[in-house]
DNA sequence: ATAGAAACAATAACGATTACTGATTTTATT
DNA sequence: AATAAAATCAGTAATCGTTATTGTTTCTAT
């Protein structure tokens, strides 16, 4: 692991996710940050979404359904994923150390954390179609 | 939904993955059906898994790491996927039900599924990393 | 046997992500 | 403050997984 060095373009890229309460993807963070950056690489934003998640900085969600998310809020919570509009939403459930001690009572190896993300139709789409 | 016509390759994959104990992508599938059908196209597998998934004749495990997973077994369990070789293992929860209900408390929708992954080091890698 | 529809193989196109290159910024040292 | 080494950058090309297109083949119902 390198010493990190100061780059004003990351403090941008975990300022931006930190103050979003969406899940914005690499595109997204690079597409507003070029309003501060006008010229700010999509690499520099891939590069450092990964080094922050890798510091655990910030959360990679995988939605399925296309390209990575990007979550600043690190307290622990799940997602409710709409199957029609593909928003994510925050939903919170406890006994989420209940459920890895469970796993690792046969689980091939250590457990050391989980991804639960819940799937169904959100209120928007769900009043929407009913047109 | 329009009526499915019978395929030889169509059969060849649904087998292929009810007789794999492992979650094989759509390329691993492609690559062993070509001993039996050596003009396989990676198209056909392609659709083919999403046709199968759409009718829940198989599983999708988004398993992050690049490629989508495949999984021919129905019946309810989870995965703990291994954060170094990203194998995947079959792991089993109770109280998933529980979960749904839990989550349903809050979410802005009607929560239908969900899913629930582990990660952490298996069994294999914590062993060869020791050397 | 045959005609229409669905599935196919082959290949091109696509979107998301990563890798490469030479220029710029940061940081440590004078 | 000037400077040198190293990390980071912007710009771009390349890669990878997946989807779409096209003209041909295979099913299925008549």
């Amino acid at each position: 692991m390198p010493a990190l060095k100061y780059s004003r373009q990351r403090e941008a890229i975990r300022h931006f996710l930190m103050t979003r309460r969406d899940h914005p993807t690499a595109d997204t963070v690079y597409t507003c940050l070029r309003e501060e950056f006008p010229n700010i690489s999509l690499g520099t934003v891939y590069r450092n979404l990964t080094l922050l998640s890798d510091l655990g900085e910030i959360r990679r969600i995988s939605s399925d359904s296309g390209a990575e998310h990007f979550d600043g809020d690190l307290t622990p919570h799940q997602h409710f994923i709409c199957s029609r509009c593909h928003r994510i939403y925050d939903i919170r459930i406890d006994r989420i150390a209940t459920l890895l001690d469970d796993a690792q009572k046969t689980a091939p190896g250590k457990v050391e954390s989980c991804r639960l993300n819940f799937y169904g139709i959100c209120e928007q789409c769900a009043t929407t179609s009913k047109a």
